[in-house]
DNA sequence: ACGGTTTCCGCAATCGTTTGCTGTGAAGAA
DNA sequence: TTCTTCACAGCAAACGATTGCGGAAACCGT
């Protein structure tokens, strides 16, 4: 014997499935005393509701889905966590679509969405996409999309991002604060392609301009892995050029940077003053202080997700994006 | 308009859904040049299955749980990754349930499951679980579950976890090993109550005991947290009776540990020379080499979604433990 | 007591797919 | 030619929950 339906309990009570539906969901037609002893035989029988009858009759389920292009250490375990937390609390569950930084995974995840007609959908883009087209179908049927960290530009979109342009912007001017400003700041990027790249990258130079700093290319490199960064970094270093101060955009950017850091044996912050955009938990482990920006994937995924449902339960909504905080955390001083 | 249905194509062509249906399946009872038109329609149509119906009617769905207890920024990435990988090869989905290590969330994840109809589950227990109870109604309704990682002892159940018994029993041997071997050997464990630390711990001893080593409680501390690690270690350390060697269980602990040996200014193998078990990302952001036993996660998990499928597409297996292989990584001798 | 309103509940269709059974025509065998 | 055998395709009933519609009883006021 299987699960008890809503047919077995208007049996037991000898009455018809209809009346149960509308029992169970308080619909005002029920007297009291009916609905009451449904309640109790539900109970009894310990009768949920199959989820797969209620979706196909509703065009949609209780599923968010979660459709990222990859699987950090850094960000991801934070996001989720945040995520999991506010889709459990509304009686969701969450699928998790990785698209393996391919646009082809991601639009391949787009049908699997609308297949399996999930109630909403949480999407950090590709390094390809340049356009969300295949997001549409999902769209003109009425799915709610909340994009978050890696979007799009583009007004008609819901977005929840890092205020990446004033995290970039107060990292420079923290590098420049103090008693004798460094002399040469040197930016460590992530693809070029990423809008959080270009948003970040804008708040630098904006704030090496404001400082009267001449902006020049040769003050920034960029590097899609940890790797790179260590290697870009390494020759930077090594050149006769040497910085004095460094902007990181990523943690994961920071993990290169702080291996070739402890290899090339430089003081910190006395040979080079670091500064590092941050899920906040990485720059613990690391054997030199760094201050960062906070850019919280667990306040970000919290965010997108409650906008996220938002939307799903009023559905009047305008197109609106989100801008995170990004406090300094300069742990030196509480540690 | 919605998405295209069975009907519609069978109506386009004047015949019964029934013959669709059968048609797309590639039933035998259907004629090839039928066959090929109604193939040819649903293709110009875009017809896509609606996985409700499909999923209604066959009492399940295309869906694979992971229930998990914490979402560890050591283990949890490429943990699911490797995860994903083989879910979205077999065409099902990844839907992610955290625990929150508590017992109570477990089981109500386990009603989820039920509830949701998912096609099998891959479950790694709280540290508050003590019996798999709440899962027996799925085991019940034929639906397979691997436990993976953090199990119960128990040969009634499928199984993939650490070989971690002898992980430990290698870290010891490692540590022991060499011109001249540390006189004090300390241990770091996580929660007792799991079974990853019993395992572990047993390894350790065993090892010792192998070595002509007397084994003490003096030698081993518990720590569920990173923090509690540091602590336990500090205080260790700046007793009077200093461990040469540290066997460490976990990332997590490891992270702890480091800091404090940062601190501390502890020299790192000459002082105190350590061996941890580990996913193999973390020890290389460490300012000090950390030879560790690999514990992969990637390998774990895999592992597990493959057992799992092949439970789902063959019926017949017998309950079975895989023991995940846990090698040396010596890397300060490729670096 | 009678017409009219509420209150309460059942009937039956519907969501899209699957599948056991039935029925048709044609091909084959006798 | 007639009877069997197949190959094909349709019919209709599921799966479980939902909901528009209609109808019976109970209530009201006059």
């Amino acid at each position: 014997m299987s699960r008890t339906t809503i047919k077995d309990i208007a049996h037991v009570l000898g009455i018809n499935p209809s009346t149960v539906s509308r029992a169970l969901k308080d619909h005002p037609d029920i007297g009291k005393k009916l609905k009451e002893r449904i309640m109790t035989i539900a109970a009894e029988l310990g009768y949920t509701p199959n989820q797969f009858a209620v979706s196909l009759r509703h065009g949609k389920s209780f599923t968010i889905a979660l459709v990222i292009p990859e699987i950090s250490m850094y960000f991801f375990p934070s996001l989720i966590k945040s995520i999991e937390d506010v889709v459990h609390k509304k009686n969701y569950h969450l699928m998790v679509l990785h698209s393996n930084d391919k646009l082809e995974r991601e639009i391949e995840n787009a049908r699997i969405c609308a297949n399996v007609g999930v109630g909403g959908l949480l999407v950090s883009l590709t390094r390809e996409t340049t356009d969300t087209r295949h997001f549409n179908q999902l769209v003109d049927n009425g799915v709610p999309i909340v994009y978050f960290d890696k979007t799009m530009e583009g007004k008609d979109t819901f977005n929840v991002v890092i205020f990446g342009e004033k995290a970039a912007y107060d990292g420079v001017k923290y590098l420049l604060a103090g008693p004798k400003p460094p002399k040469r700041i040197y930016g460590i990027f992530g693809d070029k392609r990423l809008s959080i790249t270009k948003d970040r990258l804008r708040g630098f130079e904006q704030a090496l301009k404001d400082n009267k700093i001449q902006v020049s290319t040769k003050m920034t490199g960029f590097a899609n892995t940890s790797e790179e960064a260590a290697a870009i970094f390494k020759k930077i270093y090594s050149g006769k050029e040497k910085p004095d101060a460094l902007f990181i955009m990523s943690d994961e950017l920071l993990a290169g940077i702080a291996i070739t850091v402890a290899e090339l044996h430089i003081k910190i912050p006395a040979d080079l003053k670091m500064i590092a955009l941050s899920d906040g938990l990485f720059p613990k482990f690391l054997p030199f202080h760094v201050p960062f920006i906070h850019t919280s994937g667990y306040q970000l995924g919290g965010e997108a997700a409650s906008l996220l449902f938002d939307l799903i339960e009023k559905k009047d909504l305008r197109p609106v994006t989100h801008f995170m905080a990004t406090p300094l955390v300069d742990y030196t001083s509480y540690k």
